[in-house]
DNA sequence: TATGTACATTAATGAATTGTTAAATTTATA
DNA sequence: TATAAATTTAACAATTCATTAATGTACATA
């Protein structure tokens, strides 16, 4: 896991390289945000730590302008910020950061917000599995575990069901639906109606909620 | 909703039109990109589609130059491509298109996909939530939650009420209740007088206020 | 007080939407 | 190809919702 710091203190430079390399990671460094494009660039760093106030191009911006070159694209960005500014927790999730850590920085805090962090991404990168409550719905694995029982969907169930899950509580109008699980097919309403009823069925459950006349949305 | 279709055959904007009209759009026509521009900058469409193969100005150009126009600045492009033009897909989209649908054209894909590009547009344009005090409507999850309850809506109470609280404080007329909530549908005063006394009765509450003679505001 | 106007309330009706079931059709698999 | 499984449709039942009509109430004004 490659990590790159940007500060313009380089006390803190090597107070945090030093604790973080001792937890295995592969450490650059860059002493403003015009550095740390060029170097991130290069090195594509899984994680950018910026430190808010630089001179020259502040944190924020560096993050904005991080995210808009390919190479960090996705990468992580986690902010050290000093405890007063608080306004730029609001900034720095805008301009794209994923986490941010007050200073004082205590080194063990700041580690267990990386691993965090690189956990998070990991998870949501490999695993296609959401988990609400008691059930767990696998693309990987194309299976539903419901209370610890495992149950078989059929294709278009097990998409309807995903579907409506990549965003619990939102509505889905059979528009939506058809658009996105049937890809555009022309199918009738009671097709999703009969999809949605073999779902509860099965699953001897009642999380998928008609809204009538809008839709059908997942929810506890 | 207005909708331009731009296409050198007339054989296409005939059968084109026929099918939008029946859905309830305004259309207009042109044959050919220049024609398209003209008529564009009057009407001004919220949807344009546009045939990618045409003589003198392309799609793709006409697109460009439609997108540079204050008049369709923002409106929808979708284009028509024949199925073995798959390089105009990507072309159309550096050009500024919406979404692009292969010929021949199946008019009910078509309708369908207009009908998510509008619905898309508009979703984007309002925020989905408005919360004030401890009372909270959720266009996107369609649930009213009032002191941490979770309150159902029919789908004319919920609109109704959104509605009065996308101002909140303006009185609302009864026409212009009716004509946004009920898109100018033909209802009688108490139909509106009903409804809001339902949402009276499941809140408990009385934030929406009468005033006499006037109409409607939601106020706490 | 009588009267008119505007809104509230209630209940009835019918329209719209969804649920259910079985059968027909399509698709996958041995 | 035969068989089972999955998907879709069709028919109809059930439910919910929207609307109206009828009637009641509050309030202002003559």
């Amino acid at each position: 896991m490659k990590i790159l710091i940007v500060d313009d203190e380089k006390d803190i430079l090597e107070f945090l390289s030093y604790n973080l390399e001792k937890e295995g990671y592969q450490v650059s460094t860059a002493l403003n945000g015009v550095l740390a494009l060029d170097i991130a660039k290069k090195i594509k760093p899984d994680l950018i730590i910026l430190d808010v106030m630089m001179p020259e191009m502040d944190g924020i911006s560096t993050c904005s302008e991080l995210r808009k070159i390919p190479e960090t694209q996705n990468s992580l960005i986690l902010f050290l910020t000093a405890r007063s500014e608080e306004y730029s927790e609001l900034a720095g999730f805008n301009a794209g950061a994923d986490d941010y850590v007050t200073k004082p920085i205590k080194p063990k805090l700041l580690i267990s917000r990386i691993k965090a962090l690189l956990k998070r991404n990991k998870n949501n990168e490999s695993s296609s599995s959401i988990k609400i409550e008691d059930i767990e719905i696998d693309k990987e694995r194309h299976v539903l575990m419901y209370r610890g029982e495992e149950i078989h969907l059929a294709r278009k169930e097990f998409n309807l069901l995903y579907h409506l899950m990549t965003i619990p509580g939102k509505v889905f109008t059979r528009e939506e639906i058809i658009s996105e699980v049937w890809n555009d097919a022309y199918v009738g309403d009671r097709t999703i109606d009969v999809h949605v009823r073999k779902i509860r069925e099965k699953t001897g459950s009642n999380y998928i909620k008609t809204i009538k006349g809008v839709g059908y949305k997942f929810d506890i």
